[in-house]
DNA sequence: GTATTATTTGTGACGCGTACTAAATTAATT
DNA sequence: AATTAATTTAGTACGCGTCACAAATAATAC
């Protein structure tokens, strides 16, 4: 089968090179002016581009936040690592850990707002986008921490998934719902993290 | 002091039924046809009045949004108890409720968006607005179940309010962040709930 | 060269939330 | 009936995400 006539798909890298170069605009006007300042139009403006392009390489908006996510996520991570270098008992770095997460989501909604709560939850369409290898070592950093307290190997993914959702949970809720008098974060982390690193069997 | 000429002020109940107009319409522009579809112009078209008049009664779209929470969180109260009704044994309602919890706000994202995700994050202004007996209520469920499974006193709200961000996280992570192989909502749910049911003391 | 085809651009449009202002309407007191 | 303050309206405007569609551009085959 001989190549059709006619202008040829972009190759590989020039979608890469373009996507990137979005994402990185992005990237710069979310880290200056926040989450508000992120919009099409004034993106493909700096891009140099028209508007619609950026339809062309990316499915709308909320593909584009998303590699987004990799910049907030790193820093978070940055800052659970700087608090938990002078620590050596496993269960304290945990907790740090714990803490500093819960923390980091209430002192930076905007953040918080990127990664959490800026997806289309609505459409449930499978899109292509799938986590790279660095953004997910950010979750599994959990996982790690948990599974030195945990010797017990079998439960270690269910019990970090479990207090990774159960810290978001807690920021969302004291972002979202203010009117309820919650308790205190740092104490519902701490009941949530001591709850989850025990071993518990209960009766189903 | 004489009163002034003039107009005088609307007249509570006046405000009031001006409210329960516009909130009313909007509960129902909802429930036909879900969250995208309520918008501030729709809505003034059908109460009748400018769309700006709106912003006399309400300060603004989140405003309007939290009075359709009372609907939902009473749909969702509904479905919770109806499970309940047949079991007996404290646990096993308290795993009822939380696993009914979870699913509700899992297949229904629309009421999940309305209720945890549709407000301004990043403004932390101090709202007027102060939930109602009866939506405060539907939170109180969870205290009252897991008071009935923990006699102790003391750690009650903060064990039910840590369940419940608990729960709420793992609907929010599931739901926003799909491309991480989450633990199995029910699995996440169950540890989640063994774990804060059971007293814990752990050196801090 | 020219024809063919993929991609990009431009333009205009829709409806959105919300801000501003000036005019109109309303309802009570004088 | 005239006055006066509270309220509503109309109109305009900005920027937003996104769609539709025609025009332009670029790279290939002939």
């Amino acid at each position: 089968m001989a190549k059709t006539a006619g202008r040829p798909p972009r190759s590989e890298s020039d979608i890469a090179e373009y996507r990137s170069k979005i994402a990185k605009q992005a990237l710069a006007i979310y880290r200056a002016e926040g989450f508000d300042a992120v919009s099409m139009r004034r993106l493909a403006k700096e891009v140099g581009c028209a508007p619609m392009t950026i339809y062309a390489h990316f499915e709308g908006k909320q593909d584009i936040l998303r590699y987004l996510w990799a910049d907030v996520l790193a820093d978070m991570s940055n800052e659970i690592q700087g608090k938990l270098e002078q620590i050596v008992g496993p269960v304290e770095r945990l907790q740090m850990a714990a803490q500093t997460f819960v923390s980091y989501w209430v002192d930076h909604p905007d953040h918080f707002r990127l990664v959490f709560m800026s997806n289309d939850v609505t459409r449930s369409d499978v899109s292509t986008f799938l986590m790279d290898e660095e953004t997910l070592a950010h979750f599994r950093m959990f996982s790690d921490l948990v599974h030195v307290v945990l010797q017990d190997d079998s439960n270690v993914k269910a019990s970090a998934d479990t207090l990774i959702s159960g810290m978001v949970g807690i920021a969302l809720c004291l972002n979202t719902i203010r009117d309820y008098p919650w308790t205190d974060a740092k104490i519902m982390t701490d009941r949530l993290l001591t709850s989850i690193i025990s071993p518990v069997d209960i009766a189903s």
